[in-house]
DNA sequence: ATGAAAGCGCTAACAC
DNA sequence: GTGTTAGCGCTTTCAT
């Protein structure tokens, strides 16, 4: 048999001295094959160094062997980048076990989200990670509508029954205020995240059942609001400062927010952490350059790029794992305590 | 004719009442349909919400539709997550103007780079973008020899005949360093990168050509070498302080090491930027955060991005680009000039 | 346990 | 311009 290009199954099966079918049945593990035919197979397999078509595979399965990663990115980036770079990692590496392939999508315009959801829901995709970080958005929907394996990446805003993986932003942003109530502060301001995305809201309930749990009050004089980005950070503390020039300590609900407030505070004079204590949430831009070192709260990202990717895995293999998974967080004191 | 699941050419052509040639000649806009099968065409595509199966397509054409974005990570990550992410978000918008897919790879394992070999040799992808950061990997040599279209990003350290971008290291950080001695500073130490990639030497090339140019001769005693870490940085500093004390500016050949050399100098009671000058090479991780920020020169990563979709399409098209783009950087200067 | 045969949905000659 | 036809490489009944 004389074989040009790439080795088909029927040039192995040709070299095998066995039909297709039974090739077919060795390369997908069948357990109806004798000992000897599947040497023979592999043998063949080896040499040949074949390699299964997908599209040939996919076309008669109607599987696509293939998850999507959707950065659905129509508002400001916030503090998508290294999230994202971390997450995707996290599939990527979780994936490389199995051979299903990841595909990243971005849709940015109108056009290309219309294509995006044709793609998604036409069955192109076993599965979907949906990396949703605007305020609503209608895709989730349509996506558990049309029966296509989903999870989110963090918690969707609306109540909608998808299943999702998040930090526990919450619990951190607790501990990270707790710590600051610890170390004998008492006018603990905070820097929140937009509220209208679920991060920013945990972090901010976070902040509050510390306080209360300390049996101190919620002084909303206390609490500013940002963009997750280092310039509304920066004029976040400006705001506190003038509401609230005695205030002792700030839980910033992001790294780079945490940044731009640590400039605001330096520009104002005050001493950090002597004067002002400074902690925020995530672990990622910035707070180990700044001087001092930030103490943050860190969230296991890559292990959330794993858990996400398991949790679609056997969503698409038809079992049904638990819809909503926490992931822990964790408090990494540095010196500005 | 009734229909299940999704439609199909054979679907479209029966509501308008043509051939699936036909439609399939509309679908792939070939010029050889008369108007009136076109329209009815697209009307009944409207009508069914019909998109092409890409598996089936795939089978008869021989393209994949799809390029591979391949992190052959086996070394330390360096300063690859931001890299990445911005090169990865450049290739995903280029590519989400066409109907080409991106693929993520990562091999980490052995195991997992012969899989990924016979992956990417197979023809399971149109084409390949290698992040090709360790010294001399194999695969961009093979994959050329196989004739896939490959495009590296950053310049090869063995001189192999393949496309790649790059951020101009050498001009910039000549810039760098020329910007150095215009504030009069003359005993400017480096600290380079590893000196088995070609960032790292070009980036010490530039500055060896900035002190050539002015005339200055390069001490070895002012060059040092660290893995573009922040441990590493802050080491190189302390063996610079050590050899040269009365050294007067830093150029970093990263920012995570120029921002463990500040810390470094910091420690040692040194003022910077009065006492010590410093600058970084990449703008990403941490320059502007610091205090005072660095002064950095910040290659176009999304640019690169973008430009490295254009050369790999182009290839794939069978056209000749220019195999080898060079992207400018750029001298962002910040309050430590 | 194995083989024969029937397609999966699409494109590309090739006829007309 | 349009239709007919022959596969692309694989999985999967259905016989045997």
């Amino acid at each position: 048999v004389t074989v040009v290009g790439q080795p088909t199954l029927e040039a192995v099966a040709a070299l095998a001295g066995v039909s297709r079918a039974t090739v077919s049945r060795v390369v997908n593990g069948s357990p109806r094959v004798s000992q000897a035919a599947k040497d023979s197979v592999e043998l063949a397999i080896a040499e040949l160094g074949y390699v299964p078509n997908r599209a040939a595979r996919s076309l008669v399965t109607r599987r696509a062997d293939s998850v999507a990663l959707v950065v659905s990115e129509s508002e400001t980036r916030f503090f998508s980048d290294p999230w994202f770079a971390v997450v995707a990692r996290g599939m990527a590496v979780a994936l490389s076990e199995t051979d299903m392939q990841l595909v990243l999508v971005i849709a940015q315009s109108e056009r290309q989200r219309q294509r995006l959801e044709r793609y998604l829901l036409n069955g192109h995709v076993d599965g979907v990670v949906l990396v949703s970080l605007h305020g609503r958005d209608p895709l989730p929907r349509q996506l558990v509508a049309a029966g296509v394996p989903t999870v989110l990446v963090g918690r969707p805003v609306d109540e909608i029954d998808v299943a999702y993986v998040d930090a526990d932003n919450k619990g951190g942003s607790e501990a990270a205020v707790r710590h600051l109530l610890e170390r004998g502060r008492t006018r603990i301001a905070t820097i929140a995240g937009p509220q209208d995305m679920s991060v920013g809201r945990d972090r901010l309930a976070g902040y509050e059942a510390a306080l209360r749990g300390a049996g101190l009050p919620v002084d909303p004089a206390l609490v500013g609001e940002a963009d997750f980005s280092e310039e509304g950070g920066a004029r976040a503390m400006l705001d506190l400062l003038a509401r609230q020039p005695h205030l002792d300590a700030v839980f910033a609900a992001s790294d780079l927010m945490a940044a731009g407030a640590l400039r605001t505070l330096r520009g104002a004079g005050r001493r950090v952490p002597d004067d002002v204590a400074l902690v925020g949430f995530d672990d990622l831009v910035t707070s180990q350059h700044t001087d001092p070192p930030l103490t943050t709260v860190r969230q296991p990202l890559a292990d959330m790029g794993r858990e996400m990717t398991r949790m679609l895995l056997a969503t698409i293999a038809g079992e049904e794992p638990d819809p909503v998974v926490i992931m822990p967080t964790e408090l990494v004191v540095r010196a500005s305590s």
